[in-house]
DNA sequence: AACACGGTTGACCATCTAGTCAAGATTGTT
DNA sequence: AACAATCTTGACTAGATGGTCAACCGTGTT
């Protein structure tokens, strides 16, 4: 019997903060190492629990990462849902665009246990992305599709439209360590200067 | 002792090609599961040896992950090194820009393995990035600053501007997973239309 | 043919790792 | 207090994994 998959069973309050304790040190590991680079112990130590301790909690290594994955992807996938098709479309891509780099910014663990999991052909989410993803990327290129014939934005392909706005985004955080170096030991941040790069980048590009 | 470090040793047609065998093996399995998801097994089994046949040629699976690294790095950065400070500035980071994209669809493993290493904190590259990357992009994003202040260039963060191209062209190789999915099983390649989008983007972009 | 050297491997070992289990500690309820 | 349910853990197991080693095979040279 699963653990964590019954929905309707009430948690008691030790429950509820184990549980968060240990997404959160899962969290922190997976992303960081990936899955396989990731140990029981290691999430255990950094949990403060024991090891049959976690799993009291969950049903496997697989199952918290899995928990993780669905429950991290809705957040992630908001901004792009909160695209407004009657909105005026600068506005909202400009936003989104923000959006997304404040996201890659303040959750940059969200987004490298994505990118470990992506760069490594996805095989534990496809599920997720296959259903939802899909469907939506396709709804909102069609609205994208809709703006530009109108005139009311730059022609260009919005699919590949919507994947540069991912890479440009989520290259801050996923490539930090890269950006870091490259920049040297010196005070500035990864992200310092990408809010005011990237809205001149699509300013430019979206104005016809 | 070392058994490839030794840089004076005359290499025999056997060490030569299963050296050759071993590398490409060990390609496509660090870049599919990263360096901790690889195993001495899998590398072997791809390579068509047995396990200590591979470790006759190397000292361990770190050092067969070392010797990609390095070999590849100098490959990789040689696009930017060919940034011509006397060229026209456009027609310079185009060249640039395309030539990048054309390694993100030729090469994607290598796009992947470095991604994995990235992504996890660069622990097995730091050496590599500080000394060679730093230096020459630094150099780059001068030579790219001063063709702005001409005004041959539209004025950007040099920097962010390098990222960006990364960034958009990798993004390709690395996440080619999720541009699947998000495709669909059509007949289309990752990559369909990459080009043609890049070339807009930045010629957009760089035009003042 | 015989030798030396390079190349190959089955069998093995130490360590790591996911997961189990039974026994004990804690908590909430009456 | 007493009881049951929840929670916690030391000790353990089976299998995976990186790496070793002694013995054996293949090839070119004399």
């Amino acid at each position: 019997m699963s653990k964590t998959t019954s929905p309707s069973k009430p948690q008691t309050r030790i429950q509820k903060r184990n549980i968060m304790i240990i997404l959160d040190a899962a969290l922190e590991v997976f992303s960081t190492y990936g899955f396989r680079g990731t140990t029981l112990d290691q999430i255990a130590r950094q949990a403060g629990l024991s090891k049959p301790n976690v799993l009291y909690y969950f049903d496997g290594k697989e199952a918290i990462h899995l928990a993780l994955l669905s429950q991290l992807l809705e957040t992630w996938l908001d901004p792009l849902r909160a695209i407004d098709p009657q909105g005026d479309p600068k506005t909202e891509l400009m936003r989104y665009i923000r959006h997304k780099l404040q996201m890659s910014r303040d959750f940059p663990r969200e987004s490298r246990l994505f990118a470990n999991e992506i760069v490594q052909g996805a095989p534990r989410m496809q599920v997720f992305l296959q259903g939802d993803l899909r469907d939506l990327v396709d709804e909102k290129a069609a609205v994208i599709q809709a703006w530009m014939k109108d005139g009311k934005l730059t022609q260009l392909d919005p699919l590949h439209l919507i994947f540069s706005i991912w890479a440009l985004t989520q290259h801050y955080a996923d490539f930090e360590a890269q950006i870091r170096l490259v920049r040297g030991s010196n005070i500035t941040q990864p992200h310092d200067g990408s809010e005011d790069f990237l809205d001149q980048v699509f300013q430019k590009l979206l104005t016809p």
